[in-house]
DNA sequence: ATTACTAAAACTCGAGTAC
DNA sequence: TGTACTCGAGTTTTAGTAA
């Protein structure tokens, strides 16, 4: 992780961006404190400490300070930029939630049937939920987090109605995995939208009858991230 | 150039690389301390400070601590990381070195019209010089380093040859641009390469002529770099 | 105007330890 | 086991200042 000292990492970037690679550059430690947010002490500081660390080579020449990076200087800073990259790009863009199989309220399987959502649920994420929701207890503080985390994600929204005697809120969907294969979607309710410790999963077939989960399993959602 | 403590940048990364940017990852402050060649109680603190910071959400879960990264500490991480990048990028690859143009020692024109050298050049460099070199004093203490630093870099070999009576030594030559513009070739000549404080410029034409340089004008070469 | 020294203030770290 | 406090030692930064 380098034996270079980090505040140094910051002069030697602003070194380069002024173009200190390939030629001397003629600096002043006042206009380098300044920029790396240090005094003009800490700059010459720094300066001669890179310079000692073979980071930099470093003239006088009248008043000013003539610097140009080493070899060396500019690993350094290919190694942290190397470093940086890896961890960006190794980053999985999921979020994974686990929770419990618990039985739903028996209510999902109607609401879902009803025409006004069926006709949306068709053209906005392909097929006609099965009837009945299946109802994941989330039992960890993180996970309803990040649960949280996903209703704040833009997702498809399929938009509520009224038949005349009601109204029916909007439910909106995020395409999700249960246990690493299962599609399905998550979904949240404009009716509960405030409890976050039950994650609702439809799918276009019977899970339970498919998967042979029953109430009580631990499953895994995984949701994927833009 | 960011408020954000350099030092918790590492530990940002380490939590970033472990998966904390979508999801909460459990994680122990003494394993994490190992990971950032810290102690625990140093990965303990920091991450109380990248909380305090909004950079890190934290959450006790059991003797363990479970973090994500919010936000803004992604992009904390995201903005380091572009500044190193474009640090690396804007970063010019050419050498450039001033000087001054002086009369050169006569003889250059005669070495260089040698057949031994000639066929050489031809095949190459692309082209004949024009009998005579262009001599540039150089000045500046950074700039002789510069040149120090070309003469390291492996260049095109022209090869010495012996016509019986005495040897004459290799030249090397670096293709490069004269005040900007005009095409020419820097070379070293193995009977010189002690006296970096004169360079000397070999060209097709007479550049002279062509550009009506006399003595004592200012003059830059540029030098590509891999 | 510069750089860079000294001394003191401000930080950071880790050992010891409470819970 | 765990986290995270206090406190002393070491390090870094800055103010003041010399050259």
């Amino acid at each position: 992780m380098s034996e270079l000292k980090i505040q140094h990492l910051i002069t030697l970037t602003e070194l380069l961006s002024k173009g200190a690679k390939h030629n001397f550059i003629s600096i002043t430690t006042s206009s380098l404190g300044k920029n790396i947010h240090k005094s003009q002490q800490a700059a010459s500081k720094h300066l001669l400490e890179l310079e000692e660390g073979g980071l930099i080579q470093r003239m006088m020449s009248g008043r000013k300070i003539s610097v140009k990076l080493t070899k060396k200087g500019y690993d350094q800073i290919a190694d942290m930029y190397n470093l940086i990259k890896n961890s960006l790009e190794s980053s999985p863009s999921e979020i994974e939630i686990g929770g419990i199989l618990v039985s739903g309220m028996g209510e999902g399987a109607y609401y879902m049937s009803l025409k006004g959502y069926t006709k949306q649920f068709k053209t906005k994420i392909g097929y006609v939920p099965f009837p009945g929701t299946l109802n994941i207890k989330i039992e960890k503080k993180e996970h309803i987090e990040s649960l949280r985390q996903v209703n704040n994600m833009p997702g498809k929204q399929i938009d509520g109605f009224s038949d005349g005697k009601r109204t029916y809120g909007w439910v909106r969907c995020y395409s999700c995995t249960l246990n690493g294969k299962i599609p399905c979607n998550l979904i949240f309710l404009e009716r509960t939208h405030h409890d976050l410790s039950v994650a609702e999963l439809i799918s276009e077939f019977d899970i339970r009858k498919k998967t042979g989960l029953k109430n009580g399993d631990r499953i895994t959602i995984t949701i994927p991230v833009s």
